[in-house]
DNA sequence: TTGTACGCGTTATCAT
DNA sequence: ATGATAACGCGTACAA
């Protein structure tokens, strides 16, 4: 491996100057500089990031905690935020947590260690503690999507509540009011907040909240087959059913198939989060979308102004607007015949 | 910031102590050990992984660095790779290349300079020269997906050739022997590959070959507009297309639709890989697919071998099997309407 | 079982 | 414009 030094020697200049050449960090003589170079190319000397930052206290490095890389949604905030990164000179390290709170705690402790520059975390749990750790150590961090309770932090989110309504309401319009809702997480802020949603919703028509109607799933597709045999028991079986999540909503169009019922024909299906290549192709469910990379994209500009200017202003709570497509050309006049069913 | 010494100095022992407990990396007294660790927890040690990494020469983080985040064949080869580094203790830093050589070339520039422990590379280009830089850095390098021309190294990928092959096989089994085909970028080992297998297949049938029905696209949705055009004008109108990446066959399918095409009742359309959670909901397609996650797996598996034991063995040469899904519930009969349009 | 001295590769400080 | 020295935080080699 070869050095500063190495290359101070063959140049017959010392280590500084070279480091001044390399980094235009200072004056050096047009003749030396030269030297140097030619001293650099011949050695094919590459710096030592590592070195450097361990003088710099700076790596130019971000981590991104996120829940489910195998969600369209999350990979698309990836992608805003690898975009936002690189184009400033960071690398971002992205880390699945496959929402276990023991795998965020390990990563985030690993992500310490590394000392990285700040990160940007989808929190799997209400817990404060590895919060708390971070803040220790000094540890920028903006939250995406999900709030932690208790604790005022940076965020970046969409408009969950105004999404859950926008949903519930569009199924209402179309003469629905046995609505039933697939929720994340209880603990999991989006979850909720979308749940508020359509209740105030269903609050604002005046009909009535079934609590047999509300089930709480993981957000992942697996968890709908349960769900949906356990609505389709309830009595009067739901015309329709508001599916908080992307996943879910596959899972459930999946179960629904697997009972015979036909969406939108025997029961309408609408989701939070869109299937971008899906919906490309099959544009069928009506959906309320969150521009994911824009929520990446202000997440790290965010952090990173958080990362030059660590004093302490206040916590700043970003809300992105969300839409509701309705997908005209098949789904809107098909649920509709779907709330001609109840 | 505390550090090593800090912790020392608070439990009356040398810092190396601290270390040998912190790394259980020697000999330590019970009850040293015991000061050591309440003053660790005192003080809220943390170790510094950079100054680790600097003296060791590890940095246990390795790079994936691919052409297209944007694609789900690629977020999930990500997370293949994610899942194996992070079971034996590695970061996983996503560079996304766009396809683009220059942004290629400026990654591997600052992973060299950021001594990470190796990566595995979507090469966008067949220029050596990056290549070399990283031999000369001596830093493990696997290819994914794709080969370099003239360069014999480390690779893991999927048999484009017999994917061709299957597909083309497919729909001339169906009937069909106009077929169109979107290849990728000439330059990419992969597209001309599965070139190759479309061309043999003809071959294999006595199918003249068509030059105007042999059109490169770049892997993305947008190339397929002009190329269906294209393809359109062609005399005799193709009966089939066979698009070689999922994203190229989404493009291609509304391209279709805007000109009037149903498919597969007027034009049959299949494709190399598959769009997991539209295919989920909407089983349509004939694909042709590769199993992404295992493919991320072996690439980080065998990295990490030449990781661990750097004594330059024979590259090695992995190629995962390829599978055609012929979606039975509506794919095959249509298509099968769609060789009579002929 | 514990400690001392030094080096990893870089850059900031201060001096010339 | 250039350089000597020290320090970033840790771990290895060697001693005790």
């Amino acid at each position: 491996m070869v050095t500063v030094r190495d290359v101070a020697r063959a140049a017959g200049v010392s280590a500084i100057t070279v480091s001044r050449v390399v980094n235009a960090s200072g004056p050096v003589n047009a003749i030396t500089r030269e030297r140097v170079e030619k001293a650099i190319a011949d050695l094919r000397y590459v710096p030592n990031g590592m070195a450097k930052s361990l003088k710099s206290r700076q790596t130019h490095t971000l981590a991104l905690v996120l829940t489910d890389i195998t969600n369209p949604f999350w990979t698309t905030v990836a992608r805003g935020v690898e975009d936002t990164a690189a184009a400033r000179g960071y690398h971002v390290i992205v880390c699945n947590t496959d929402e276990d709170p023991q795998k965020e705690l390990n990563y985030i402790n690993i992500l310490v260690q590394r000392r990285i520059d700040g990160m940007i975390l989808a929190p799997s749990s209400n817990n404060t503690e590895r919060l708390d750790l971070l803040s220790r150590y000094d540890m920028p961090c903006v939250l995406i999507d999900r709030h932690v309770k208790g604790k005022k932090m940076d965020i970046v989110r969409g408009d969950n509540a105004k999404g859950g309504f926008a949903l519930t309401r569009h199924l209402i319009g179309l003469g629905h009011r046995d609505i039933a809702i697939m929720s994340g997480p209880v603990e999991v802020s989006t979850a909720s907040q979308r749940l508020d949603g359509y209740r105030r919703a269903l609050a604002a028509h005046d009909i009535p909240i079934q609590p047999d109607y509300i089930k709480y799933g993981t957000f992942k597709e697996g968890s709908s087959e349960q769900i949906v045999k356990e609505l389709l028991a309830a009595s009067p079986r739901p015309t329709a059913i508001v599916a908080m999540n992307n996943l879910m909503c596959i899972g459930a169009l999946r179960a629904l198939r697997a009972e015979g019922l036909r969406v939108p024909e025997d029961i309408a299906l609408v989701s939070f989060d869109d299937i971008p290549q899906a919906s490309s192709i099959y544009p069928f469910l009506t959906v309320c979308v969150q521009d994911a990379q824009k929520m990446g994209q202000m997440a790290t500009a965010l952090l990173m102004e958080r990362i030059a200017d660590k004093a302490a202003s206040e916590p700043q709570e970003i809300v992105l607007d969300t839409t509701l497509i309705v997908r005209e050309s098949c789904g809107a006049q098909l649920v509709k015949n779907a709330g001609i069913h109840r």
